[in-house]
DNA sequence: TAGATTGTTAATCGATTAACAATC
DNA sequence: TAGATTGTTAATCGATTAACAATC
């Protein structure tokens, strides 16, 4: 069989560049589909049974048309006339991103971010739960936070790996920032989520997502200007 | 003269589908340039007088050649061998952005999130100010917070009015989101910055942006696991 | 049936990348 | 000079969009 022949016989979504079940998705594709799940977490919490990929556009702020190839690259899933049923899709994107389960955190910084952090339900919706929250003030440490008591810094490499911890998430000062990220680094997390300003610098097989309010309404605010 | 010679006269950028001064960027071309500003902003901050694109590739995730190309799109800002003046670029990129000045923004909420948020220096060195913090609690009401003191909500059309206010920004529990979205956008703010996780439903002139740290992490955990 | 919305095609546009001459 | 990094080209890949048949 030549080579010409197996790349004519591949699968649309393959030829497409999209992915079959067991290739790595793009970048994109992985973005997009992270934010359908919130938005559908949503929806799912507010008791919509289904959802049109118009709706899911207007929250979204991706193409209607773009939505519907995303979803169409891994199966059938809508009703045509009805559109998506939203608890089926919920758990069709979780499979595709292989985050079904449930994933441990571990919160650096019990000060009001941290608080609010703990005490809220954006990560616990999607599957993350804050385990631990650690802090360097002795003053805090022992205090309750939500279900969860202050633990000091130096607990960190322990209860990383007894609790098998791969997500860190930022929530201190910026003089503090780096440091703690290092410490971080070191009891074996991979993913840092920082809510400072602090560009932080990890090694390579680390990676760092940085909370950036400011940019999106820099950029909503061109839009509004122009 | 022709349309095909006025097309090929036409300055590189633009055939590019780049924009000239006084048209309008592309969606990626402006929400990449805020995080360039987000990126040396800090910087700058942190002493750095010059910058490569290799760097701020690494800060970004965004692709060094992508970077040289959107910059030079607008001028030559780098010098060959050294990199950017990071000073300069900030300039540069600002009036290309349109942001130079300063705006006033106004924050709902005088919760763990807020306070946060007003204490923090997020918004701030992106020229956004918290003119007024606004909460819907009379025990809250008239506590200090940074330099501000919290109102009542009843105050913020009056407020957004007088301030001339255009962002308005969300740090409120998700069952009172929508209602104080619906006050904000009375009040004739035309963008939102919800830290909620609730689906706002806005009139299409306003444009609401969620943050979402929870998508962030998602994704990032796929690519972890992949 | 009539209306709505999916799934899919095809065409176009913008992003990504490697490569490298120019030049600091 | 030698090393580094920009600015730019050209080739490829992925995203975007309009359009519409299929079908619920």
């Amino acid at each position: 069989m030549s080579y010409g022949e197996a790349t004519t016989s591949a699968p649309q979504a393959e030829r497409d560049g999209r992915v079959s079940s067991n290739e790595r998705l793009s970048l994109g594709v992985a973005a997009r589909l992270s934010r359908y799940l919130q938005v559908l977490t949503q929806a799912k919490k507010m008791g919509k049974e289904t959802i049109s990929s118009q709706e899911l556009s207007d929250y979204t702020h991706v193409n209607s048309t773009q939505i519907r190839r995303d979803l169409s690259g891994f199966g059938k899933f809508g009703k045509r006339g009805v559109g998506y049923n939203v608890e089926a899709l919920v758990s069709q994107i979780r499979k595709i991103l292989r985050t079904a389960g449930q994933h441990n955190i571990a919160l650096i910084g019990a000060g009001h971010l941290g608080k609010a952090i703990a005490s809220s339900e954006i990560f616990a919706d999607h599957g993350f739960r804050v385990v631990s929250i650690f802090d360097v003030d002795d003053a805090k440490v022992g205090t309750p936070i939500g279900n969860q008591v202050v633990r000091h810094i130096s607990d960190l490499r322990q209860v990383v790996e007894d609790e098998d911890i791969v997500v860190g998430v930022l929530a201190v000062p910026n003089q503090a920032a780096q440091g703690l990220a290092d410490e971080l680094v070191e009891a074996g997390v991979k993913i840092i989520f920082n809510y400072s300003e602090s560009l932080l610098d990890v090694p390579p097989e680390v990676t760092v997502h940085t909370s950036s309010p400011a940019v999106d309404l820099l950029y909503a605010l061109y839009f509004y200007l122009t």
